[in-house]
DNA sequence: GCAAGATACCCAAACGTTTGGCCCAATCGT
DNA sequence: ACGATTGGGCCAAACGTTTGGGTATCTTGC
């Protein structure tokens, strides 16, 4: 099976100098700063040299094993196949190597039962912290583990009581309304996505609240829930649009794919976005911009939120406070929402 | 930091039942089947129910650390924010669940440099194999590893010599290319992909191959790569539709998100998709259903492929053989190509 | 009643690191 | 010249498993 992967360990290099093998350990983790040398510069040198010539790669499992740290975390998100927290892991993982961490990461559907399953499966395989990408405003899964003493942070989603990165949600949904309402629409629908996020919730309530602040409220059946992909968004739209009474002029999607739903649904009444309703999005995906009708859009740093997220896992791991962080969101103003509603 | 987690190990077990820790092992592996058991069935039953009790889960790093084995496989990608590989990935990871392995995915950026990095970095984390979701035609990481005797399989893309599991890409290319014919369409183009892809490549062969026993060519300005998204599709449109001559009826683009990015140039110029001209994708995203013009696409098993790899790297790493294998598309016609050409 | 199997366990080594101690020789201070 | 320091390195234990080999005790066949 494996005809020529002789792993070196420490004992060849220690063997072939003639040195013993706790020499070597040290002389290979010997910082420079360190005061007490492990060994004279010039052996350093000699087990350095060998060291790279042979290839030598420590083995993470004996490491693991003796020292009781893994150098791994764990990740968990709704689905990878979700172009939003694909990217915030993407992040988490750019950070992670350039910590000498590893990452595992799985999906959970945002199923209660699939997030204890593979949070349990995560602990087994000893990671050294958790990054929770599938937070719920419910459930009790969050407040167990952290009575368990497992470190973790939320990123993406926020629940009160955790550190968190999180897009400043409420900014983003007040910043959608003031663009409707700058071009003077009165009339809107908001599709929310899950009720158990804390970014649809967010993005909703300060959506709503700005409008408020211009005395225009939005009737509760002009709200509505969805998944955070684009068949939700057109299903969502479809419930919308089937009230009776006067339609919307201005949509807000709290998510780019419900978002390109929700024009599909608008396409298949005769409704044309951005000509006879205005349309805007959240998280700015990159194929928002790339779109028949490009689609306004909230910009999220969710590659950032990632990273930010990592390197507070670390700073958690290191005993260090870790205060939570809100990132700021950014209007991309684009053809779906580019004009005052009709008359 | 850590209040209370107290792992349970196997000699706490042990000094708890007054056993030696090497029963306790084998009673917890014991499977029925084996002749010599490795206890009585009453101490067994202690064992097992003393485990569970204290919530026992056998530290993996140890394990690893004498088996020789990890129960890791690692998996290259291009880039998980990628649609199709993430869900390729969902599928493998599904499948090493059910197998008790875990997976590490990390992106490459189809980069060779990145590709080679992230290789070793995986085999330094004594990964069992490895899954390349970003294998390209040319270069010789693959060779290499292969000599090295690193067990791996490929998914997506194929090369000659390695096992892999693809999707029947020709084939689909022949599909896309029968359907458009079928309409009566001869002026073709083709949004190939990127060069060092087999799929593009074989997508792009079937489909021409498809056309040439129609006696129909598609001259080669007509043909142009790109990348894999969006903008990639936009990019290669406005290369295509920017040639003097007479314009294409009809458009086909290797994926789904270089499609999207073709519509929305052709919208540009006043053209619209599946009216002026038609447009057929590739792999049939969930996307490609919902949007505001359904687009025609060539499904292929996407989560399937994910499955299968890493069934045959299970295979591989038992000794079996594992032959490459090619799993079938199938043509979904929507809305974007659904109608002869103009006049 | 006794050799030959089973049965039910225990022993100990090994996987590859890390790390607190220890030891020897050379250097230093005075 | 001699005790103290320090530089350079060795020793051994430990992390938690797995596994090839024991060794008593109990059956069993005859």
């Amino acid at each position: 099976m494996d005809p020529q992967r002789p792993q070196v360990t420490l004992r060849m290099l220690a063997d072939r100098l003639g040195l013993h093998v706790s020499t070597v350990s040290r002389a290979l983790h010997a910082k420079p700063e360190e005061g007490r040398r492990a060994a004279s510069s010039a052996t350093i040198a000699r087990i350095r040299e060998l060291a790279d010539e042979l290839g030598y790669q420590p083995n993470p499992h004996a490491t693991s094993l003796r020292t009781q740290r893994s150098n791994l975390v764990g990740v968990l998100v709704p689905r990878l196949s979700d172009l939003v927290l694909a990217t915030v892991y993407e992040g988490i993982q750019e950070a992670a190597r350039a910590q000498g961490l590893s990452t595992f990461v799985t999906n959970t559907k945002d199923e209660p039962d699939t997030q204890r399953a593979q949070t349990e499966m995560m602990l087994a395989r000893r990671v050294d912290g958790l990054i929770f990408g599938d937070a719920r405003a419910d459930g009790a899964l969050l407040a167990e583990t952290a009575a368990r003493g497992v470190p973790f942070v939320l990123v993406s989603r926020h629940v009160a009581g955790h550190t968190s990165v999180t897009c400043d949600d409420p900014l983003g949904g007040r910043q959608a309304a003031e663009h409707l309402l700058g071009l003077g629409h009165r009339d809107f629908a908001v599709i929310a996505g899950e009720p158990y996020a804390s970014t649809g919730i967010d993005r909703t309530r300060g959506f709503l609240e700005r409008c408020a602040e211009d005395g225009v409220t939005v009737p509760p059946d002009r709200i509505v829930h969805s998944a955070f992909d684009a068949r939700g968004g057109r299903e969502a739209a479809d419930r919308v649009l089937d009230t009776s009474g006067p339609q919307p002029t201005a949509l807000f999607a709290v998510n780019d794919f419900a978002a390109i739903g929700a024009m599909g649904a608008l396409r298949d009444r005769g409704l044309s976005p951005g000509q006879d309703i205005a349309v805007v999005g959240f998280n700015d995906t990159p194929l928002a911009a790339e779109l028949p009708i490009p689609l306004t859009s909230i910009r999220s740093p969710m590659h950032e939120m990632g990273r930010r997220g990592l390197d507070l896992l670390t700073r958690l791991l290191a005993g260090e406070p870790a205060p939570s962080e809100r990132l700021a969101p950014t209007l991309v103003v684009r053809a779906s929402s580019d004009r005052p509603p009709r008359s």
